[in-house]
DNA sequence: TTGCTCCTCACGTCACGTGAGGTGGC
DNA sequence: TTGCTCCTCACGTCACGTGAGGTGGC
């Protein structure tokens, strides 16, 4: 005479666990079926159709503290309250899909922290003559850019991209890694300083968009940060970065203090 | 002089609270940076690179136990362990846009219990001239046999379809439901079950292919089950339906026990 | 009789969040 | 000085899961 299926069968149907059910009966989200003569529950279809109700709106990721009034709310607003759980689903797919291209970029550390268009500008640089060491350093600089100042960020790598596009300027930050070797008051310092100065002014894209200079004039306590971090390990580059920005602003091109 | 980032800088760059930054310090997933002059957590990107790391795995559902020694392991094992990942996330996010089409169907609550076919043939009940309690019960048998005997479901509804296209089938079915209205001992009822009976063996279909009948014998106690769970409601329907079967067996064919 | 399902109740777990009570930086 | 960030430590929360200790059904 027993009506209705158990709560072994009711869960299989719905696709979750027994302990599952019983939580949603003891948070009120599903009202507690019949029982047959040994005390088993035995569900209905209605209790069935409350079920799938609850299963569905909690799986598409539903705080259960909200299924009770939703369901209890009238079918207009329970329409619209679906709408939104539904755009709010279809958000969290796609961001599940950007996480698995995160995934992808995961396979090589380096790209996981840094865009594609900076991940190309350091792939371009050994090419170029530039020594593992530099083109690390580069990387924090761009890691500790984004991270301090992504407003300035797009306008540092456009820097660099002209940068990248200048010969005697590659030729020039080549001669200053060499000078990492030197002494640092040998008086080529002084010299490649100059030479980086006129180079700049000679070629003001390397020097950044007017929008650029201006995010990064705002940041420069953020903007030492990231020198700083290169100084430490390279002191004569510390020195040459120094004397080519004095130089810089004794030939009125503005320049965030250090 | 303090180096690199604070703890909330570092937090923002990877999308994630302060508290959960503390959390992955607290687990071992991300080693302690230096600390400043004031006791402040300072993130170089070495950290940084950490961080990203773990976040990009635990957004994709690793649980932080696994992390650890996912990031401990060799190239290789990371490699494979990261398709893994990847894998299971492509698998959540198809979950997620099916859950997301079931929330469509949550929108009127009985196409969420059955899938579209069965929804179509209660769909065209009405328009056949069948009340709305019928059908009601009619979806209620649905939902029950669907979570009952889902090996003999898909061949209730092709009875269910034949039933449909069989007007004289269909006269008969309407006339079951007016005679809720008779008396139970009425002498139309008998009438009726023999022409029910005939028509049945006029037209096999309707009872439903032998697979079918197969799946239904083996499951007795369902087939009771359900029978019975509408027989509450409607006693002359039943007594309608148990002479039929009785019939149908008087004329050899085969029928579940009741 | 054995294994499977069911029952209740209490506590555990996972990934953080909340809040107390306090100090440091612009 | 005010508001914002940072610090530690302890406890809370959300959605169940685990396990104890027991009964019912084939």
């Amino acid at each position: 005479m027993s009506n209705g299926v158990t709560i072994g069968q009711a869960a299989a149907f719905v696709g979750v666990t027994v302990k599952t059910v019983r939580h949603y009966h003891k948070l009120g989200l599903v009202a507690e079926p019949e029982r047959d003569g040994s005390g088993y529950r035995r569900y209905g279809s209605e209790e069935l159709l409350q079920l799938v109700q609850v299963r569905t709106l909690a799986a598409a990721g539903v705080p259960l503290a909200e299924i009770g009034p939703m369901l209890d709310a009238d079918a207009a607003r329970f329409g619209t309250a679906l709408t939104e759980v539904e755009r709010q689903l279809t958000e969290r797919i796609d961001e599940l899909a950007a996480r698995r291209d995160m995934l992808h970029r995961l396979a090589d550390g380096d790209r996981a922290l840094l865009p594609d268009r900076a991940c190309a500008i350091l792939d371009r640089m050994p090419g170029l003559g530039f020594g593992p060491d530099y083109v690390a350093a580069q990387r924090e600089a761009l890691v500790l850019a984004r991270a301090l100042v992504p407003e300035g960020f797009d306008g540092f790598l456009a820097q660099l991209e002209h940068g990248l596009d200048d010969p005697e300027y590659i030729d020039l930050t080549r001669r200053g890694q060499e000078a990492e070797t030197w002494e640092p008051d040998d008086p080529r310092v002084e010299e490649l300083a100059t030479a980086m100065a006129d180079r700049y002014l000679a070629n003001p894209a390397l020097l950044g968009s007017p929008a650029s200079r201006q995010a990064w004039a705002k940041a420069s306590a953020q903007y030492k940060l990231i020198n700083n971090h290169r100084d430490d390990q390279a002191p004569v580059s510390a020195r040459l970065t120094a004397l080519t920005e004095a130089k810089l602003r004794a030939a009125g091109v503005p320049t965030p203090h250090r």
